[in-house]
DNA sequence: TACTTGATTAGAGTTACTCTAAGTCAATAG
DNA sequence: CTATTGACTTAGAGTAACTCTAATCAAGTA
């Protein structure tokens, strides 16, 4: 059983969070114990994984959930539900074709300061002052 | 020279979003035609590529003023602009960890859902009916 | 001249948190 | 036995970065 800082800390996201996805029912039977605090258990931590997984994407709360309830209706969702999936891993891929982009432009960036701080470039010719 | 449409097909971001950046002075000395409406040239361009990327690590609107307010103030602040660029390096280095872990994730469910498609898996006994 | 197109602005709305205030409960300290 | 501490609860306000809407205006076309 875990409380939420014990899913806060595991997952690397604030208290507040945790509770907001439970509280969008993004986390299916949650517990609470007899003070009323939520308490998760290994299932919950699944469900928890999946989520941000889908998060990272850029997938909204709203899409999400519609995804978790398809999980809870059984089997004969699991089409709808491989499809959502491949739309996010097509999703991921652009994502990480950005980003190499980005930490390209970055390390060109870094090479440019460079020159610049060990005097390689004297004139400053680029109208950025780069 | 080039509208708010261009820049906004050009970079794949909404026009909103260009006049929001323009707005919030992350383009400096922009210009406006005898109509008002903003034109962009070649060195806007540069500041939308970097602006974008910085955007990508998830640099706040706030941060990337201050990085471009500093590389307007020239030479001297190579140093501190070096350092910004090489901290978001970090991130986005951290970033494609991240993803390339969601994109895992993402591929162990669909061999998942395919096993059930396929009748490889006649028993579900994972509890999140996968 | 009237209409359409495409731009402008201010400001309201949205998402996904994030933070705050006020309250509950159990355990420990005095 | 009360007092305080600490960890949790809630509702709801605040925030960032757009996103959208409505009203307006200028230029071009029928």
């Amino acid at each position: 059983m875990y409380t939420v800082k014990d899913i806060a800390t595991k997952f690397h996201i604030s208290e507040h969070a945790v509770r907001y996805y439970c509280d969008e029912k993004l986390i299916p039977s949650l517990e609470r114990d007899k003070n009323n605090r939520r308490i998760f258990n290994d299932i919950d931590l699944q469900w928890f994984q999946a989520i941000l997984c889908l998060r990272s994407c850029g997938m909204s709360i709203k899409a999400i959930k519609e995804y978790v309830d398809l999980c809870l209706l059984g089997d004969d969702t699991v089409k709808a539900r491989k499809k959502i999936i491949e739309e996010q891993k097509k999703i991921i891929e652009k994502k990480l074709k950005d980003l190499n982009q980005s930490l390209a432009f970055l390390n060109y960036k870094l090479d440019l300061y460079n020159d610049i701080l060990h005097g390689k470039i004297k004139d400053i010719t680029n109208p950025l002052n780069e």
